[in-house]
DNA sequence: GTTTTTCTGTTGCAAATGCAACGAATATAA
DNA sequence: TTATATTCGTTGCATTTGCAACAGAAAAAC
């Protein structure tokens, strides 16, 4: 079974000179794709940090997803209706792999090792993109801001098999996260220290009681 | 690429004799399987609807995902970590079809042409279930009840390409899917229906703005 | 056909959440 | 190093949401 790391080492190992794949840099704060037509388009953020973004009717911008080395994204996994305004930007300088679902079990011309490598194990990468999506969903689920802090701290402190763990992003893309208010959130993560669930210094945790 | 409607006209035309395979019924309010330990399992729900229940520990009850006919399923796709009690109960009589990531791309022993073709297709399968988890993340991203009921609504009158549709479940069950109190949620819609954005009788609704 | 259960529609009230705004602290860019 | 932008931590206040409760409608079970 692949893994988000693996795919670091295939590129090391083969290069990638089939056409049907390309490999692509952007700029911090540039538009990398947006998901509007389907080409059925997939694509791999071999570095930095993205987002995928709404721009509601009002204007309001949401963070659907945070994408970070590796993360597997592309308008191939959603269904597009006219009512969404998608698009991935840019949070750091980005380097991108692109690639269509369409020919992804088809045979590379050039017998590119990289494409038959991807082609075998793409379900795998698929399975983990489920992953995170279900954890992410069982934390939306949840009724309070509260409830929604604990779903997440512990789901971290499980990953890192410890109680302590630093946030792997900035409070306030927590609370886009979580889908809350940010100031809501700081007034809870106050409680939830006042109250000795948890001890915090700037982004690092430590979970007192289970 | 196969669709939920292929399992079925698969499952008609071979014969599962496969032993990596297994195909079970359950009865109304039994429980099919529990997401605790990691065995890999997958399920496809064959006939009748069952829901993926969470029981926090104050005993409170959450619908994470409600599955339909040809709806695939399992712990597979979960990341297990002590804290979630997962577990999947029949709402009708269930007819399920069990088997294992593991040995999903193994070859059959049997030359089942079933399981062949389940292996070939997998990432398929998948990807359906990741556009159907996108949607939900998108909807239970937004804000408010209101922009959840709208973006919901304009998902359901896109695919049945009119603006009229009806609510594949109970207003209950909406509810829990758009993870909102239920008496909230009707005041909400009352709102809607009182300033023109929507008409609703029972379970159709039409939309009358855009 | 009758009983039992579930679902719908509503409301008053309490509690949680979002909004706006601010200075201080950090981080990033020039 | 200084200037600029972003993040953090906090608060008062308005609004939304959740909770509890109930009666009638509809659906399911018997």
């Amino acid at each position: 079974m692949i893994s988000k790391l693996d795919i670091e080492k295939f590129l090391n190992d083969f290069t990638v000179n089939c056409k049907s794949i390309q490999r692509k840099n952007f700029k911090k704060g540039h538009t990398i794709t947006t998901y509007i037509e389907k080409r059925n388009q997939i694509c791999i953020l071999l570095n930095g940090e993205a987002d995928l973004v709404r721009y509601d009717l009002n204007g309001d911008k949401t963070i659907i997803e945070h994408f970070t080395k590796n993360d597997i994204f592309g308008e191939a996994f959603y269904i597009v209706t006219t009512n969404n305004e998608l698009s991935v930007e840019a949070k750091k300088n980005c380097e991108i792999l692109f690639f269509s679902y369409d020919n992804i079990h088809q045979k590379c011309k050039s017998n590119c090792k990289f494409h038959q490598t991807l082609s075998e194990n793409f379900a795998s990468l698929i399975l983990e993109k489920v992953m995170l999506l279900n954890t992410r969903v069982e934390i939306l689920t949840k009724r309070s801001i509260r409830e929604k802090l604990r779903g997440y701290f512990n789901i971290l402190s499980t990953r890192n098999l410890s109680r302590s763990f630093t946030l792997p992003f900035s409070l306030t893309d927590l609370a886009d996260y979580l889908s809350v208010d940010r100031s809501a959130m700081m007034r809870e993560l106050k409680s939830l220290k006042d109250e000795g669930f948890i001890k915090k210094s700037g982004n690092k945790i430590t979970l007192l009681y289970k």
